[in-house]
DNA sequence: GATGAATGAGTATTCATTCAT
DNA sequence: AATGAATGAATACTCATTCAT
């Protein structure tokens, strides 16, 4: 007797697979942001998902396309996220971008992301796809939506009317900047965070308030 | 009789092995910033420098010794011109900051910069001897002049009192993120330089501003 | 229903990977006493074993963990076999003490012997942990068993008294001198083992004849 | 103004050059029986004998010849010096050979010969040169004079007949043995050499006398 | 003659990938 | 499907030898 016909691939050995295929990215983000990539040994990743080897190619190509689906599934629920926010958004354009910056900061605290941005940072050079993925799913979609949002306070006018104009790096950057420095200068002067975000909001703000 | 006693050593020779050295740092900071640090052979150094292989083990212990030599040879003016910079400054303390931030993205404008910058972040994790010596030769320097600068302008008037207690790091990071925007995702979206950087001046004053 | 736990790991798989254990330490002394410990290659070790140059890495640590399996395994049958025939040894001390070295001698004639003892002292100096492999296992072994059967021959008369604390090396160093004669010097004046050994045994029991 | 001609070169320019190729042998030497011969770095070899590293291609041809030539030299003098002993002694066969043993040892005493030994034995199969030359120039001149001597002793009626016919291998092996032993397993169980030779001694007489 | 800078052939070891079981 | 034994390409580093100075 066959598994009834199921059009999503639900029958308990898709679970199973799809278990598997997670236990492995976890294994080697976990892996890959400890040693990077190039340090980094499939036997070590199949010994973290306790499995044989060679099973890891049953479920990926090689090793870089493994690094590839890392990230992607890592970064993904932060793009979903980030689009829901944006969709239900209400109350005042300042009170709006702060509440989004204050997110950005939510992100970055979960102990896997500043490592696996800095990888991405690290490698993006060598893998271009990868950076392609980072622009379109992440990247681009945060400008769209902070573009939105400044565009909003404008026509509201708690906004200056250039502020459409902004580089929006520029108000991103310390973001990165505090995850980054505290990846690599953390021994020298780590950056308390939590003083750090305020101020980084009040800074904006002030650069855009009319 | 001998020749009397050469406290710098420049004899043709001594310059020679100067030259040598110098070629080698040149290639290595090439291949380094094109392929990172793992991937890039010694072969490669070597041909790059026109010189055989075992010879690069003539001038550096290894290939991590290369690598924080290279760091260091690059990195090095940078520093010195910023103390010299630092040392002879007058005017107004926002015209001061202003052209001090031009100095930063002038620095950034050289093509070997960015790119070592890139590699720095991505080997940091992995040579912590490099994430030091970047901290105190540069980093450091350069937020000690800043933090003399707001200073004075908050003697002045010019700056708002509490100017002095701001995050370093939320001023600098813009001239980071432009230099990483462009290499990661020039493709995709290259930032015009030029008038990032003024946008970014008129920001930070905007920020201090009394 | 799984088989049963197996205590001896007789599986086709343990076999098989004993049966290639095996290949490669012969393999290994072959190439180790035709060539020395450092001018043998892994690369030419794989080759006589007929497998890849990784392999051997799947079951040796490294080229000195080898040469001292090599070693061990070689010579570790020799140590059992003495210790069987010391436990098992009757009739007068004369009679034995000339078996013992005939089975010396035996020892000697396997045509990997020779070569296996002279790279041993060859390369004993960097190789302190073979020496104390070689002492321990095979040389005390043999005078303890030597001093044994001397020492019956004390008791029952044969030997005269002071024969117990004769040097052991005064006896038995004509074995090895034979063997190392052999290999050095074949080609300008061999030595006829057969009547060698006869002279050796009566020379010894001279010597410790009552 | 030419030198004199000088049928033995002993011009000041010879000497030197003289006394500079015996400063590289001792260095050599050194070196050798301290690391053995592939160990042997020629730059430490320079070092030692405080010249530069091309220098010694100016006395020797390569690192093998230059092996030789340190057998050669260190030991020419042991063979000359035995040869002039035999041709002085003068006393009873029995004295003569143990006065010739003694020598023996005393010879292995210096504390340069007995690692030249246990590096020539380890590489005389990969230098088939210098073990004929040892044979030539040491062996074969010892054993003709230890044939001499026992010939005279069954003359004059001191030792058995049949001694003539004796393997002197059996008499001469435990003098290297004592030297190799204490190389090897000084450690584990020294040779007190004192009494050691004065057993042999004995031992060899009571092997011939009549 | 003497030097030591330069060379590049040579080698142990690692590890992504394959494939027989 | 899962395994892990086998592979061999790839690479940092060494050192005898040469040769311009």
């Amino acid at each position: 007797m066959t598994a009834p016909l199921d059009l999503h691939k639900t029958g308990k050995r898709e679970l199973q697979k799809e278990a598997r295929r997670s236990a492995i990215i976890d294994a080697a983000l976990e892996a890959f942001t400890q040693q990077g990539f190039t340090s980094t040994k499939l036997d070590d990743v199949a010994e973290r998902a306790g499995i044989g080897k060679g099973t890891i190619y049953l479920y990926f190509d090689s090793k870089e396309n493994l690094f590839e689906e890392v990230v992607r599934q890592t970064l993904f629920p932060f793009g979903v996220a980030a689009e829901q926010h944006a969709a239900s958004f209400t109350g005042s354009a300042s009170e709006l971008l702060a509440s989004h910056f204050r997110n950005f900061y939510e992100a970055m605290s979960s102990p896997k992301i500043p490592p696996l941005m800095a990888m991405i940072s690290a490698e993006a050079l060598r893998f271009p796809v990868i950076a392609a993925f980072f622009y379109r799913e992440i990247i681009s979609k945060a400008h769209v939506m902070l573009r939105s949002i400044i565009s909003r306070g404008v026509e509201s006018g708690e906004f200056r009317v250039d502020a459409n104009d902004i580089f929006l790096q520029l108000l991103v950057a310390p973001v990165l900047a505090s995850v980054t420095w505290n990846q690599q200068f953390h021994e020298q002067a780590p950056i308390d965070i939590e003083s750090y975000r305020q101020m980084h909001i009040d800074f904006v703000l002030r650069a855009l308030k009319a």
